[in-house]
DNA sequence: AAAAGTGATTGATCTATGTTAAGAAAAAAA
DNA sequence: TTTTTTTCTTAACATAGATCAATCACTTTT
């Protein structure tokens, strides 16, 4: 059951035995169906997330009710909101399984104390949000400089997957386009070949 | 000279005087000129810097040659390219003064061996991350949801002294539309007081 | 002061994407 | 298999913001 968190963590730390024995004691197994909510907007978030297997969107709502995604989390990311986590304020998004989907959680107050008695992960911790605040620069970079074809395309290369595991409008939601919109880009892109 | 950058850290971790002595004989103190660039696109970015006084942006080229603004920072603000630093890759952004300004760096090396010496700036730098992240997924997330002009209006609520301190086209690259739209929505926004 | 440069405004027109509304197709439920 | 629900497509029209081009208002430089 930990094998694939055990993997993610030495990716980037080296850890005794004893340690991760230390950390895993402290990760808590879920499982969620499909549609099931991780979290929702306006709750607390008290966990920091790892997914074993499925697949997540983190969304929110804007002042006209549209639904934007902020991304999707597959197996081996980690995912949660990050506002909500250090803030204690209550969470900007929500986090909504699109498949049958297993994760590990690890909670606010224990990762603290973690933070405090293997320091190691905060180092961990650190790198883990400076990538994902890199990966997040980019996709914006990326959206405010090339068109909603050139992004469509980006993302079909990114997660090749993507298309048979995620319905279109939740596609078009994380462009940031209508599933019209995207629905003639598709049409457009086929008439090209 | 290190009173702000003293009490910016305060907020934060609490350091002992020989601590913080330590941490800031690495730093070096930088003068700018007005349209001075502290790092070029494509440069390898080898520091983080503070801003004592002044006020620089980070910007990058689209795929267009359209220049586009990641973000100003003020003083007592932290500054460079956080994807440089960590992969060691060229810069993908350029920063450069839009006033004389005056920085402190630390070099990427000597903060490395912080990090080792003084475990706190671990947890310094991944709350700082952790929060530019934060405020620039709220960034991103208004410019999702808002109009042009609800973000204009935004960000003066946010920054009083923008429209006296930065040239009214460098914050229309900022609001990602033309000068030209900026300028319609100014003489919008007057009509309507 | 005149010239040159930089930044801001305005108008006319264009374009990508949104909106609304209707069906078609596919998937899930019965 | 039939029915119901969900997802995707298509078409007509609307709109925010872009583009192009000209002019205006400052500021520097000469």
């Amino acid at each position: 059951m930990f094998d694939q968190i055990k993997a993610n963590i030495d990716k980037k730390i080296s850890l005794t035995e004893e340690e991760f024995q230390r950390f895993s004691s402290f990760l808590k197994f879920k499982k969620l169906r499909k549609k099931q909510h991780l979290l929702f907007e306006g709750d607390k978030c008290e966990f920091t997330g790892f997914v074993n297997s499925g697949c997540l969107r983190t969304y929110f709502l804007d002042s006209h009710a549209k639904e934007h995604i902020i991304n999707f989390s597959f197996e081996d990311w980690w995912v949660g909101d990050l506002y909500s986590l250090l803030t204690g304020n209550p969470a900007i998004y929500a986090i909504e399984a699109l498949e049958d989907t297993e994760v590990l959680l690890m909670g606010k107050d224990d990762l603290e104390t973690i933070y405090d008695t293997i320091p190691k992960f905060e180092r961990f911790f650190r790198i883990l949000t400076q990538n994902a605040y890199i990966a997040f620069q980019r996709r914006v970079m990326d959206n405010f400089s090339q068109t909603a074809e050139e992004n469509y395309q980006a993302l079909l290369k990114k997660f090749p997957f993507i298309a048979q595991r995620v319905p279109q409008y939740q596609i078009a939601a994380y462009l940031g386009i209508t599933p019209e919109s995207l629905s003639r880009i598709r049409k457009d892109l086929a008439h090209k070949h």
